[in-house]
DNA sequence: GTAAAATGAAAGCAAATACTTGCATTATAG
DNA sequence: CTATAATGCAAGTATTTGCTTTCATTTTAC
């Protein structure tokens, strides 16, 4: 193997365990038996365990990748909408590993530059900005609605993928349509 | 100092500790230290760190206890949800503690009779009740909105408390009455 | 093909940590 | 006031764990 496989091997095993159990109960030998490298080898890569740490976040720091176009969507904002929710799913789900380790770390949610505090910030932003061009909404309200519907598809990310509250699970497409349908009735 | 009081500080302790810094991060002789008692108390008070942690969720398990009486809101749907977003973020706030330890400890998120898994899904069942009296939607429509209000109210509890994500931080009450007033427009 | 780089295996160190024991001291209850 | 229960203190044990060192072996690059 090479020096760049070992390298990513070890920073996928250490995510992937970081974000199912913790920093702390996670050890440096069960990281290295996961990426299957002897644990001298970890930490012959990264000198310490906290510097492993770092490093996962730094190679799995994502951002927040459109892939629409704002324009597209000029008076259609229920497709707007709809379409921003799933983008944004479907960038929670592929960072699912990483927003654990988040939520699991006091440490690193003081981090502002984080992405999961980072990005939903420029949404707000964006978001605003749609409606403040598609509607009659004032500032306060534009506010309002921008908090009020990127905190509903992280509730419901957070409900479905994490916390596995409802039984039978629901269907985020579904309830996003029906979330979007109500919210501009 | 009595042996109540004693075993109540060290419950203190311990669920503040946990939920700052997870099971793994925080060590006995820490939780005995802020409790203000010897280590060996600790341990003549619960037999283990386990069986502390164990009896933390014992004494702090809180029931929804839901200060108010749905039949008061007939055909008043706009406070019906108002006043139940805001209880229920009332029951998010007290048990902030409970609730951190949930999201950080991945054995207690299997346990779906855990608080914050639990009663969602019975405030579910008074919503889908209520409004099957109150309004015209059907079955699949009625299940739909209320994952949607209480994923919202739920997400919008863990950016303002927990993330912090949004600079200026928004005001609860706010974004739950605008919610609200959009989701029955 | 050969030198350099990367890895494995074994052994071990030093610190941390959950937990115990024995005994002295203090607080409580009746 | 006294017997009992609760706590503190000191010392220690066994295990875990992050991390190092040494040396042999394999892999890679040119």
């Amino acid at each position: 193997m090479a020096k760049k496989e070992t390298t990513e091997a070890l920073l996928f095993a250490a995510r992937d365990l970081f974000s199912q159990r913790g920093y702390n109960a996670v050890t440096t030998k069960e990281i290295a038996a996961r990426a299957d490298v002897n644990e001298v080898t970890l930490f012959r890569h990264f000198q310490s365990k906290q510097k492993l740490f770092e490093a996962v976040f730094e190679h799995f720091n994502f951002r927040p990748n459109m892939d629409f176009d704002i324009n597209s969507f000029e008076n259609r904002p229920w497709e707007f909408l709809v379409k921003l929710g799933q983008s944004l799913y479907k960038i929670f789900q592929n960072n699912l590993s990483i927003i654990k380790i988040e939520l699991k770390n006091e440490i690193t949610l003081e981090n502002q530059s984080l992405p999961l505090k980072k990005f939903p910030n420029e949404l707000k932003e964006l978001i605003c900005h749609y409606f403040r061009n598609n509607s009659q909404m004032d500032e306060e309200a534009l506010e309002l609605f921008a908090v009020n519907f990127l905190s509903s598809v992280f509730g419901l990310f957070l409900q479905i993928h994490i916390l596995k509250t409802f039984k039978p699970t629901p269907d985020f497409n579904k309830c996003l349509e029906k979330l979007v349908s109500d919210l501009l009735k």
